[in-house]
DNA sequence: CTTACCCAGCTTTTT
DNA sequence: GCTGGGTAAG
């Protein structure tokens, strides 16, 4: 018993220890979440004589799942991993492989991801024939994935006002998923809550599974996810949730640091737990966290941790401002440079960024400083096109049900099949697409005949052998369908990249044969892969973004970009809400640091088409002005050369001088190509415009001119 | 049906 | 600077 104790301080061994009642610890940043979480399922396995495998656990990321599997087992000297620590996604995914039947699937369903599930409402809005402009793919799939997140009908009815054929729309998009036999990421949440509701006897058989059920990262679920915990808890008091509403961030997937204090409400004698020693950062990063955090606002705010640590003061977070995103980058890398001889590693470093883009000029410098760096996060591997469309030959070959890897290959080479024929084989289709195939092959004109016995024989051959040798059938099909050429002429810049790419996807086809696992199962570990799986454990700077740093410390962060519309996002200034959000990522970030702390920003940025634009300082540096140290770098390359004042100077001086590209409403503008215009409306770096031949339009404020 | 070319619009964050 | 869509020619 004294084992597991050790180490902990009086909270944590309170969280740990008590059983009484459903639990919530309020757990700052850096405060040992996870350590109280693990050291909780240890105790229960060695001290309560709970096995291992009655115990659910989830965490937000595979990578903390993965590494909370490895300590339990370590520690409990068992022989194998603990079964149930996995996220939400991947638990319902489990769940629901084994129950599919119950909901007219199939247990070989597929995950769509978001490219595929868009190509779905894509085609569902054609079909209906909507308006496009009305009904814009992005929000309309937006909407559909709310819907499906708050387990709201209301939110449909509401909707439905402005967009009267959503219903139909979100009717057909279901038709659609469930025609392929695939379930899009909100499904995967959705069914096993529907599975729950409408399968008692199968509800009561999960409730007996889990003893006792942990859950990390609480202030970012959603009330689906809080719903599966309800009905896999029933009456019992089995649980425990740890979570910080101060660092919750994905409101917009459902999330809210609110939700966090409903579940006192939902699971009645709640106990709470405050965990307010931070392990991990200097006294004056800590001050300046507590200082971005006390400037928010909200309901939860009663229940805001004041997070203290007797690690010493410190050094105070240095802020730089440079004159162009250039020198930010090069600034990032010298300064990464000097520190190396202080004897940090490479892999001490973080460089957050608020939006993904940033990451292009910081590689540029990276790489020309040789400083071996990682960019976490940003276009995902297996969302690279040319992995999407050697999987989905093996996809389709595993599932001929599903209609978006169908429409993939199906031309892919140039087959000669179009609109057209696709159209006549659809007329065809009874259950599958290749059957569908096979029916309409009659009624087709020789030359397609041809293609298309082509196809159905690399298909029928991937089907034959694809579930033991993966790997071999990607190289079949890459041969068959002679990718390399294809990808040499439709990529003359970056073909070679690309193989690369395929290639490494042979790998991982080898490496999952060798490891025993399933097919399916790859599809599915790759589908629900997130950034941080991918974080390597290399020794190189990481580049990422502020999400994908969640849970994360490095010694020494870097915060690019620390610029109004940047951080916080332009997106977020007419909303209060998401402005409040936007705080919390800021603070999310800083308390990613233990010793240094560096905010950087460039007085002028950049933006895609290369025009230089004025920037404004971040709003949020005004409540941490007094913990700043400023840095300005003299004009010439003397970086030694720099001068410590005040960081106030700095926050002043900008505004006034934002006299160049300065839009208010009611002004008359010129476009080059719509012409003249008044501003109707402003909203970060774009404005709604009324034009006098073309109407209103959405104009980025670059492209605009004083008339 | 395909290809080649032009143009508009654009960058949150992601399971 | 990139991409997806639209269009005209083959």
């Amino acid at each position: 018993m004294e084992d597991i104790l050790q180490g902990l301080n009086e909270e944590q061994k309170q969280a740990v220890t008590y059983f009484s009642s459903p639990l919530l610890v309020l757990a700052g940043a850096g405060s040992g979440k996870t350590r109280v979480i693990t050291h909780k399922i240890m105790f229960l396995v060695n001290n309560l004589g709970i096995p291992s495998n009655r115990i659910l656990a989830i965490t937000f990321t595979n990578k903390a799942a993965q590494e909370m599997k490895e300590r339990v087992q370590q520690a409990l000297g068992i022989e194998e991993e603990p079964q149930w620590i996995s996220t939400f996604h991947s638990l319902s995914a489990k769940i629901l492989r084994i129950e599919a039947e119950h909901l007219g699937y199939n247990r070989d369903f597929i995950i769509y991801d978001e490219e595929d599930s868009k190509k779905v409402i894509k085609d569902v809005i054609k079909e209906l024939e909507l308006s496009e402009d009305i009904y814009k793919l992005e929000r309309v799939k937006n909407i559909i994935s709310q819907i499906k997140q708050y387990l709201d009908d209301s939110i449909l009815d509401f909707y439905a006002m402005t967009m009267p054929h959503l219903p139909k729309i979100l009717e057909k998009y279901e038709e659609h998923l469930v025609l392929s036999n695939a379930m899009d990421f909100d499904d995967l949440l959705l069914n096993v809550v529907k599975l729950f509701r409408e399968n008692p006897d199968v509800l009561e058989k999960w409730q007996n599974k889990f003893d006792y059920i942990l859950v990390d990262e609480y202030q970012d679920t959603n009330k689906i996810q809080h719903e599966i915990l309800k009905l896999l808890v029933g009456d019992r008091d089995c649980i425990t949730v740890v979570g910080d509403p101060q660092q919750c961030i994905y409101t917009w997937r459902g999330a809210n640091p609110e939700n966090i204090l409903d579940f006192e409400n939902d699971f009645p004698n709640t106990k709470i737990i405050k965990l307010e020693r931070n392990y991990r950062s200097t006294e004056t990063i800590l001050d300046t966290a507590n200082k971005i955090i006390s400037g928010a606002k909200g309901r939860w705010k009663e229940k805001v941790l004041k997070l203290w640590t007797d690690k010493g003061k410190g050094e105070k977070p240095v802020l730089v401002a440079l004159d162009t995103e250039k020198q930010e980058a090069n600034f990032i890398a010298k300064q990464i440079k000097k520190l190396l001889e202080e004897g940090y590693r490479y892999s001490d470093f973080a460089i957050l960024i608020r939006m993904s883009y940033l990451s292009r000029n910081l590689e540029e410098y990276l790489m020309k400083y040789s400083i071996p760096y990682q960019i976490v996060g940003g276009l995902k591997f297996f969302e690279r096109a040319e992995v999407k469309d050697i999987l989905a030959y093996l996809r389709f070959a595993f599932q001929p049900k599903d209609t978006q890897a169908f429409k993939r290959i199906i031309n892919l080479p140039s087959r000669g099949i179009g609109e057209k024929t696709i159209q006549k084989i659809a007329s065809f289709k009874e259950t599958d697409w290749l059957q569908a195939v096979k029916d309409a092959y009659e009624s087709m004109s020789p030359k397609i005949k041809i293609r298309l016995q082509e196809f159905i024989e690399i298909i029928e051959t991937v089907r034959r052998y694809g579930n033991e040798k993966p790997s071999e059938m990607a190289k079949y099909v890459f041969d068959a369908i002679k990718y390399e050429e294809y990808l040499a002429s439709k990529y003359p810049k970056d073909w070679e990249d690309r193989l690369a790419n395929i290639n490494e996807l042979f790998n991982a086809l080898k490496e999952i044969e060798r490891s025993g696992k399933t097919f399916l199962e790859f599809l599915e570990e790759t589908s629900l892969a997130q950034a941080q799986d991918t974080i390597e454990e290399s020794n190189s700077v990481k580049v990422m973004t502020v999400h994908a740093s969640k849970g994360l410390e490095f010694p020494v962060v870097f915060i690019a970009g620390v610029e109004d519309g940047i951080f916080p996002s332009g997106r977020s200034f007419e909303d209060m809400e998401q402005m409040e959000e936007e705080r919390r990522l800021f603070y999310v970030a800083v308390t990613r640091a233990k010793e240094k702390l560096f905010l950087t920003m460039a007085k002028l940025r950049s933006s895609y088409s290369g025009h230089y634009n004025e920037t404004k300082p971040s709003r949020f540096l005004k409540d941490i002005k007094e913990n700043l140290k400023l840095l300005t770098t003299k004009k010439k390359q003397t970086v030694s050369s720099k001068t410590s004042k005040t960081a106030s100077t700095i926050l002043k001086t900008p505004l006034s001088s934002q006299t160049s590209n300065s839009f208010f409403t009611g002004q008359l503008v010129k476009h080059d190509v719509f012409g003249k215009g008044v501003i109707k409306q402003i909203t970060g770096n774009k404005a709604k415009v009324i034009f006098e031949n073309v109407g209103e339009k959405t104009i980025l404020l670059d492209f605009l001119k004083k008339a």
